[in-house]
RNA sequence: GCUGUUGUAGCUCAGUUGGUAGAGCAACUGAUUCGUAAUCAGUAGGUCGGAGGUUCGACUCCUCUCAACAGCACCA
């Protein structure tokens, strides 16, 4: 007797041991229909799993978000089987479920072709047709890695050996396709309607830059048409946001081949730049931080002492001069070190906040670069806090609820937060590092936010958190970040006099809120889809006037705006009105103000807003003060 | 850096067996003076990413190179 319990409290009893299917069809045949696998006591099966025992049983379906996952899992391997009917010499690898979908690497004697890709989707289509019962067995260790080598499958062979002796080995076979999984699958290949390839990019084989690179095919699968359907048209929208895209269309920057990596801003784009850079400077003041300002050319032999060189001189820009030679600045810390040692600190000097706008540069592989987000001369709000042990565990609570509220005034309430502790490769004693994470993790708790922990992931001579954002196709950037360092000062030899009269070498903090003022800007981009908030956008009116005769009454509208401080200007150009609103409108300016011969006798003006808003007439000294109110609540108003 | 794709007018793009390039928008000129997302007409604009090569002849074929894009690797 199998005694099954369901969600809803009922059992079921059978005689003798029964597959999730059954138990399925046993509750009605339309759940078995949309059954894709079940749960048995919280562990995920096959529709196949025989049940022996008493168990807990819930039947996944594609309602389920588990159930999306096996879909997607098994149209990995559906891609894989495709392949490997039209091209049997490929080598099946790895093709696990990702957000969005899934995708499979292959080992292949030349590249795959778009051509390919269409003729492997095709073939998807056809074996999902044919109805295939998917099937798991459990397979013998040395069995399984005899049967991938007899197929010449050397790198799922390699796989199966990598498998620790104690687990099982299952193999899942659909047709006269066998591949090495871990399930669960769904029960038929039937079951896998709705899927599209992406995508074919390369991919090192097990991440490693030294081994062979496979070639990745992405897909993406869903469980209704609708889905896919609407996550096709996300993409599509998304891409209209693409930053490099608006920065063109908005006139703000552009990049040429004979920088690569670097940006050139345009009038309006320095504009917004410096809205956000006056902001911080604000940040800076109101928050104990002093602004400095260091060389951006140093001798290489500073860079030896403070470790880059030998960590990263691939990537460092070198010049020379008179036998001598020099670093494009990288990283502002060197420089900030040398202003604590000018003079002798004492403890009553700490916490010391020194705060740069520091320009450096990185010679970042071509092939990192992207738009403004990933650039080889960038802009940090950079800031070292140099303080005592005993200080750390306050100033970062400081530091992210600073950080929180920046984010908040420019926009954003989705931030990653992550924790990344001691890699292999570091310096310090391992209570340092004891310390330290513990210092930086009880801040995060303390501030109550989820993160995630990546483990051996830290810089080299201290732990950090980091505060990404993600861009609008998803991608995530790492924006702020907060950085322990105890190798630094006593490498440049800072220190400062203890209450004991002992000389002791500091902590320092290195922090950025935006990070990168360039990929922080390109995020505020794609995040307002270039209709970048009053207070930010580069002119946030436009006078216009309807014909010849208002030209004048537009001039003193647009100067008395200006003299209040509004970025605005008169466009008194022949067109017809709405002509000029549709222009300005695409270039996403914030208020449009029309005067008419209407205008002209009332003294008034007409506003309307960029998203197709008409406010109204009103006086020029109302309108004045709804933008002050609205370029202080940072916010929309309209 | 690696794999793949792409590179034609200011922008977005077309150019199918190699015969020295075209559209729309923008720009410029003229007409129009107009009430909330495109007025009409005309003019001008390109050593087809760069360098070599094959050919009587190359935007089209080959080699090298630069850059961008997607992903991977990297990211102090």
């Amino acid at each position: 007797m199998t005694v099954i319990r369901l969600p809803d409290g009922s059992e079921r009893r059978y005689d003798q041991p029964v597959t999730v299917g059954e138990v399925a069809a046993s509750i009605g045949t339309g759940l078995a229909r949309v059954a894709l696998a079940g749960k048995v006591n919280g562990k995920l099966v096959d529709t196949s799993t025989r049940i022996e025992t008493d168990s807990d049983v819930t039947i996944v379906t594609d309602k389920d978000a588990e159930g999306l996952e096996i879909i997607r899992h098994s149209s990995a391997h559906l891609l894989a089987h495709a392949v490997k009917e039209l091209f049997p010499e490929a080598q099946v690898t790895i093709g696990p479920v990702i957000e969005n979908g899934f995708y499979y690497d292959f080992s292949y004697k030349r590249p795959f072709t778009p051509e390919d890709l269409a003729a492997i989707e095709k073939r998807m289509a056809e074996i999902s047709v044919r109805d295939l019962k998917v099937e798991r067995k459990v397979w013998d260790r040395s069995e399984a890695i005899n049967f991938f080598k007899n197929q010449g499958e050397h790198y799922k062979a390699q796989i199966v050996e990598a498998i620790p002796g104690d687990e099982d080995v299952s193999l899942y076979s659909q047709g006269n396709f066998t591949d090495l999984c871990r399930g669960p699958h769904v029960p038929t290949t039937s079951r896998l309607k709705v899927f599209k390839l992406m995508k074919l990019a390369g991919a090192y084989w097990r991440g490693d830059s030294h081994n062979e690179m496979l070639q990745r095919i992405y897909g993406t699968a869903w469980t209704k048409k609708e889905d896919q359907d609407t996550y096709l048209h996300r993409l599509e929208e998304a891409e209209r946001r693409d930053h490099r895209k608006l920065g063109k269309q908005l006139d703000l920057f552009h990049i040429q081949e004979d920088a690569p990596g670097m940006v050139f801003w345009h009038p309006k784009g320095w504009v917004v730049w410096q809205q956000v850079e006056q902001y911080m400077r604000e940040v800076f003041r109101d928050n104990g931080y002093q602004e400095i300002r260091t060389p951006s050319v140093l001798d290489k032999g500073l860079w030896e002492r403070s470790g880059h060189w030998e960590n990263f001189r691939e990537n460092m820009f070198m010049t020379y001069s008179e036998e001598r030679e020099f670093a494009v600045k990288p990283m502002n810390c060197p420089g900030h070190v040398q202003v604590f040692k000018q003079g002798l600190k004492s403890y009553r000097d700490l916490p010391l906040r020194l705060a740069e706008f520091g320009s450096c540069h990185r010679n970042e592989p071509s092939g990192a670069l992207h738009g403004i987000m990933r650039v080889r001369a960038f802009t940090q709000d950079d800031a070292h806090i140099f303080c005592t042990e005993s200080q750390v565990q306050d100033e970062a609570v400081k530091f992210i609820d600073l950080l929180q509220k920046v984010y908040i005034d420019f926009g954003f309430n989705e931030t990653l937060v992550k924790l990344s502790t001691r890699p292999i490769k570091r310096v310090g004693s391992e209570e340092q590092w004891d310390r330290a994470e513990a210092a930086l993790q009880s801040a995060l708790d303390y501030k109550k936010l989820g993160w995630d922990l990546q483990p051996g992931e830290g810089a080299f001579y201290g732990p950090k958190i980091e505060f990404s954002l993600k861009d609008s196709i998803g991608r995530v950037w790492q924006c702020g970040t907060l950085q322990l360092d105890f190798s630094m000062p006593e490498r440049l030899e800072a220190e400062f006099v203890a209450e004991d009269n002992a000389r002791r070498v500091p902590v320092m903090l290195h922090r950025a809120i935006l990070g990168s003022l360039e990929r922080f800007i390109g995020i505020l981009i794609e995040n307002y889809a270039g209709a970048l908030p009053l207070w930010l956008s580069p002119d946030q009116a436009v006078v216009l006037n309807i014909s010849e005769g208002q030209a004048d009454y537009a001039h003193k509208v647009a100067d008395e705006l200006k003299r209040s401080g509004i970025r605005a200007y008169a466009d008194l150009r022949n067109e017809k009105i709405t002509y000029k609103i549709r222009e300005h409108s695409l270039q996403k300016l914030p208020y449009q103000i029309i005067v008419g011969d209407k205008e002209v006798a009332a003294k008034m003006v007409a506003v309307r807003t960029r998203a197709g808003l008409n406010l109204g007439q009103m006086p020029i000294q109302t309108l004045i003060k709804r933008f002050k109110a609205e370029i202080s609540m940072k916010t929309d108003a309209a």
